[in-house]
This record gives structure tokens, C-alpha cells and sequence, in this order.
DNA sequence: GCTGGATATATAGTTGACACATATATCGCC
DNA sequence: GGCGATATATGTGTCAACTATATATCCAGC
């Protein structure tokens, strides 16, 4: 049981993800990873190589912000919503609502009773 | 109101969206591609480059069978789902749903009380 | 009977988000 | 002082989906 989700299943929502993450406090990139993976019951495993590159992208466009930091005693590059970044987060989180909604909607009779009772 | 899904949002539910409208009965690729933007409330319209290949594909994974009929006095290519294909609906509509779950947990925080009345 | 738009299918070529592989450095443990 | 976990970084590859384009039929308006 609890296999990983397909890759491009994930495809899409990354971006949500992190900042979702990231709209509960400061974080730094290996906690954000950490945090993905245990939130997801270990579904959704995003390699460094995945979320590093993810997080440039998300401060270049002035969705995050960083700065380095040694709390803790280690030097880590910590990572914060901006007021753009909340913005869009509530934006895509709505999006992505909508859009399972419609899936949902869609996929209704193939679950059959399944779902209805939910 | 009313915008297009994200490509990227949609990505890796294409298949699954194919296979649902095909669990409804036979459909040709024109018809398929109408259903879902009509499902979708025009959200969701996959271009014609992207419908044929993927049934194509589909087909070739021999998860839906097709035959050339004049049905209706006009040349189709009509598709089904065959048992391979009914079992892999049933099994990625489950992970799409589990995923969509999945991800929800994560949101809630940060749709707050939007979906809470839902 | 011709022109244009909707219907209907097909494929070569491109794009871009994400993964893989690899590199670097620090920390704690033995 | 070596090894595994922690922590960040980046060049290259992959492949699903899009763009552009081609072909053919049907029907309405002229």
C-alpha cells in the first residue's frame, strides 16, 4: 500500500505545495522537503534536485524571499512568503479546488456509490 | 470568470479523463474532446495535437480499442474502453482521488474557512 | 458548383517542468 | 578520520503536452 503518486500526477501542484509549506512559518529547503514527505504520508518525496531549482525559480519571481541563516547553529538559507507569494498561493489553492472539483465531477459515476456517501 | 486550468495543473489527469468519458460508451475523438470541455464548464479543452496521440497511445497500451464505422453517414473512428482499460480507470481515478485527499490536507490550513461550509 | 466554416483525424517538431546525476560542505557519531 | 545524515547547488536528460500544419468530408449561403 501507499505508493508514491505518479510524477506527472504531482506535476503542477509543486509550486503549491512549497508555498503552502512555507505559508505556515519560515522554513529552509531540506525542512520543506521533510515536511512534503510526512504531510503526504510519504506519497510525494521531492528530490533536492526537484526543489532547489523550484525554490530559485519562486524567489526570482518575488514569490519568496530568503535569507541565510545560522539558528540552530548551522548555516541553513531560509525561506518566507512575500505578500505576492500569499497572494498567489490563495489564488492557485483556489484553482486547484476548483479543478478537483471538476475532476471529481467527472470521475463521479466511475467511482460509482463509492464516493457518494462520502 | 471561468479561466482555463493551468497545462501543468491538468497534466497527468489526461488519461484519466479520456478513459472516464470512454467509460460512458463508445466515443470518437471529436466527440471525446467536446465532452470534456463541455464537463469542464469550457475550463478543460484539449487541443486536437494532444487528443489523437493520446489516444493513439492509449491504444497501443491496449486500454481502448477502436474501429473506422460510418455511423451516422460520416466516417469516425470510434473508440471503447476494453477490461485492461476499465481496470486502469478504476485504478488511477482511486489515486487521483487519494492524491486530491492528499493534497487538501495540506491546503486546509490555508483556505481557511472557505471550504470548511462546503 | 464554389467558397468558407465546422467536423474529423493525423503527425512532425518544439517546449518546459521535473528528474537524474553529480558536486560540495558541515555536523555528529564511533 | 571515516561514514551517514544534513544541506544546498547545477548541468543534462526526459517525455507529456502543445504548436503548427496537413488532409478530407459535410453543409450552408451565394
Amino acid at each position: 500500500m501507499t505508493e508514491r503518486f505518479g510524477r506527472d500526477l504531482i506535476r503542477g501542484s509543486l509550486d503549491l505545495m512549497v508555498l503552502s509549506v512555507l505559508a505556515g512559518g519560515s522554513q529552509y529547503g531540506y525542512s520543506i522537503q521533510k515536511r512534503i514527505r510526512a504531510a503526504s504520508g510519504d506519497r510525494v518525496s521531492l528530490p533536492a534536485g526537484t526543489l532547489y531549482p523550484l525554490l530559485h525559480k519562486l524567489e526570482e519571481d518575488k514569490l519568496i524571499r530568503s535569507r541565510w541563516d545560522n539558528e540552530g547553529g548551522r548555516r541553513r538559507k531560509w525561506y518566507d512568503l512575500t505578500a505576492k507569494g500569499k497572494r498567489k498561493l490563495t489564488e492557485q489553492a483556489k484553482e486547484w479546488t476548483s479543478y478537483a472539483e471538476c475532476l471529481g465531477r467527472l470521475l463521479g459515476p466511475v467511482l460509482g456509490g463509492v464516493e457518494a456517501r462520502g
